[in-house]
DNA sequence: CCACTTATGGACCGAATGGTCCCTAATGGT
DNA sequence: ACCATTAGGGACCATTCGGTCCATAAGTGG
């Protein structure tokens, strides 16, 4: 029984329009104003639905593991080789760092390294998206490890969350405007101590 | 000929006071009224000495860059091995995921990922850091090649860059909540690529 | 059709934001 | 002594911040 009048607008839509949003700008810099612009929503809606500028935030950090997560799982399904997908998605980190557009790189590590440690809510949030990539890196290096593309003697666990701290790192140099060409070696390294 | 009232504060002290407050909590999250009372400034003072909220944050990423650098020279004068020096500063790192106060990372990186894509005069200061931070790096691998510490086929410079990637993505998993177990096997892998 | 519930638009709010301005204080040069 | 110049205290400013509230609209179940 659904009582009441229907909501107008489609949540995940709207969820969708605000994640895009802190995701180019950050939380902080990141208004109610332009949130209610971008989500084509009135202040009640957005207030009535989400309940507070911190509880949208947390709800797009999980819209966009999610949806991140899912992503990452299907490319590495749609991949030749597990290295190629681990190397292809670094590639994909650095094309940022000649593209036009804003680099916006990854919400979770742009909030990581924003305000994942002043606040607990945010943080567990964080951690939950990291926790699920790795999960992905982990199931690309078991595969790896089964077509007998690794020789490392690191556990995979330890492995994939090498790779995530890396992609976390290429990020940052991506963000402060490092170029492609002292990407690339950075990048190679990485996918060496891998195997 | 110094003509007019001398000033009653010292610079550096202030500039010191004002880029903690930043690494601390950020550039947005740093208000003017915070600064001014960590800096023991008036309002007018500090207009008339830093002109803007902005121009202070530049100021301050200048300041900071060059005591670190500084800072870390000397450590690595001052330490046994390069190698050792460069494990020690992952070490160091790794600490702040213990430590019970603030993990305020790196000013540097902070600003990287907060607005450094945002604001063109910010990202140059903020490369412009990176690159002395970098200078230092090549140093101790300059000295560790010397002494026979590293057997890699890659340029010093190339190293450097990659490992100031990974001390970049170390700090994102810091901030992010990751425990000192989950980061040492990272450290080593680290470590073990440079040499 | 009515009662109930939920959604929406938008006026309104106090507090905080970064920044300006003016008046007075303190110095050096002449 | 006095004037030019700079420093400092603090009132003041428009704007923006996140958030609340209320009247009205739009549905559903009885």
């Amino acid at each position: 029984m659904n009582l009441g009048r229907p909501r107008e607008f489609d949540i995940d839509r709207a969820l969708e329009s605000a994640t895009r949003q802190f995701w180019v700008a950050g939380y902080e810099a990141t208004s109610m104003a332009e949130l209610l612009a971008v989500m084509n929503l009135s202040k009640s809606s957005l207030y009535q639905t989400f309940g507070s500028k911190e509880a949208l935030f947390i709800r797009c950090l999980d819209y966009f593991q999610t949806s991140m997560a899912a992503n990452l799982s299907s490319q590495l399904q749609s991949s030749d080789s597990p290295m190629q997908f681990l190397a292809d998605y670094l590639e994909s980190v650095i094309d940022e760092a000649s593209a036009k557009s804003a680099r916006k790189g990854c919400l979770l590590v742009n909030t990581a390294n924003e305000l994942a440690q002043r606040n607990p809510a945010v943080r567990e949030a964080v951690a939950r998206g990291g926790e699920k990539m790795i999960r992905v890196f982990v199931e690309a290096l078991e595969q790896a490890l089964a077509r007998g593309e690794i020789h490392s003697p690191q556990s995979l666990e330890e492995l994939a969350r090498y790779y995530f701290s890396s992609v976390s790192g290429l990020r940052t140099m991506v963000k402060a405007g490092a170029s492609r060409e002292e990407l690339e070696p950075i990048a190679r390294l990485v996918m060496k101590t891998l195997q």
